[in-house]
DNA sequence: GTCTACTGCCCGCTATGCGTACAATCTGAT
DNA sequence: ATCAGATTGTACGCATAGCGGGCAGTAGAC
């Protein structure tokens, strides 16, 4: 057994496998946010902890690179920060593949269609056709949402392996979101065992009040569930009913649909 | 003057500016890609001209970061890799802003409308509502495509500075994409100058056949260009007379509004 | 079984990246 | 104008972070 991992905290020991820089340096690329859109040298310096050389030799490597621009003292971030995602969804022939479905789908529904996956407690949207806007937050590919609290997350959960449920279960206190987002743990696993069983979910402004959305497993060949698909309304437009009459047949079918694409390269 | 920048080759002295392992660790993470979507050690080791031992130091801090995964000897990236693009979209409040005025667009044209920016000889999609697949290759946020041949980059080239204008015309050949893609130098500034006075461009089968496109221009409060909106449909479709009588009026309105919206906050 | 090719890891060396300290520059107040 | 008081840019000596050659351990191929 290897004597490193977590220290026991007394010895300098460094770690060897640890790229510092690498770290800091994707540190002040993420620096680069809502409330800091075009931060001077300084504010990097003072948001990321590091001295004001290093963070000037990272920002001067991520300009060479194209991710950043510097001009009269601010420095701002270039779209070419855009293509680092570019390189997960061409590395998952499934996203790629899903979006003729999802456009279908989006087209027979008028409703938003989505595709997304589990990383963490976090349910991460990978693909997407926006019809209308119902939800608060702007949700694109990218976008994450705690995985308890929406119909794309219980999909993913109900055929996760046991680890990562309870991971995500047993989790300090599920956060609320709404009135109604369910955060006892038995009675989530109550509700992904009827997942398990129906083969879709429906979730009910748990996420969001006045959102309603439902959701299918999209499985690889081996027969794991790798993504889920959904498709969200509001609670105005339609109801749980109406929605599992009318949606969940073409959803389950358009799920399908993939796996089967997926299934056949 | 410094002396830095290109050194004449034969100097060692190296650049006290450049952060070595933070280009590198990126470079790591960008070889994930359509050809490589799971790759082993030894073959990253290869694609990257690394040692094994640096990638996978590499991997391992991208891996504790969340960026990437490995089991069973193969390593893949993670959907947090989304979460880097998203700084960029954060970054930018124009993005999330005309979100609301692209659904609209693409709803009232039933036509896909998108949000571009322009990024060195590339148009940069930042935003986008798709409604059918019209193009062969699949467009997404972070999809670069070549300015000089697209109705996005006209726009963005008109209003440019003249410097980054020359950039891109006075670059080796302009490379034909399809037959009709203008490569002329001169023709493409007359182009421009009628953009200009016009207020929007038309391109017509240029970037790839079956493909028309119309776009305009999005300010900043400053006046100064910052982005093109545009509106794409097929040949087949619609014509370059139907879109000019019946899109370009709702397209310039759209981006108007947009330029509005961007210069009240 | 042997062979091959991979990953994991150790470890000494030095180039790399570190931050302190100082110069240059800009901004606004007096 | 002149001068604080804030910036950012740069130099440089030092410690160490990161380097890769090399080897042990492991897994699959035949």
């Amino acid at each position: 057994m290897a004597i490193a991992d977590d220290s026991t905290g007394e010895s300098p020991q460094v770690d060897r496998d640890h790229v510092q820089s690498l770290e800091r340096g994707i540190a002040v690329l993420l620096a680069f946010d809502e409330e800091h859109p075009e931060p001077t040298l300084a504010e990097l310096a003072q948001i990321t902890g590091f001295s004001r050389p290093a963070v000037r030799r990272f920002l001067i490597t991520l300009e060479r690179m194209g991710y950043v621009r510097g001009s009269g003292g601010r420095w701002s971030l270039t779209p070419r920060v855009l293509a680092i995602g570019q390189h997960y969804t061409a590395s998952h022939a499934l996203i790629e593949l899903a979006q003729p479905h999802l456009l279908r789908l989006a087209e027979e529904t008028h409703e938003s269609a989505s595709l997304a996956t589990l990383d963490g407690d976090d349910v991460v949207y990978v693909a997407r056709v926006p019809v209308r806007r119902i939800m608060s937050i702007n949700v694109s590919v990218g976008t994450r949402v705690p995985a308890h609290a929406t119909s794309m997350g219980r999909v993913l959960l109900a055929w996760a392996p046991v680890p990562v449920v309870d991971s995500v279960l047993n989790r300090r206190p599920l956060r609320p979101i709404t009135p109604r987002t369910v955060t006892d743990p038995s009675a989530l696993r109550a509700e992904l065992a009827r997942v398990r069983a129906d083969g879709w979910s429906i979730v009910d402004e748990e996420l969001e009040l006045g959102l309603l959305s439902a959701s299918a497993p999209v499985r690889d060949r081996t027969g794991q569930v790798v993504a889920a698909l959904a498709s969200s309304t509001s609670a105005g437009r339609s109801s749980r009913g109406e929605l599992e009459r009318n949606v969940v047949p073409l959803l389950v079918e358009t799920a399908e649909r993939i796996t089967a694409d997926l299934g056949r390269r």
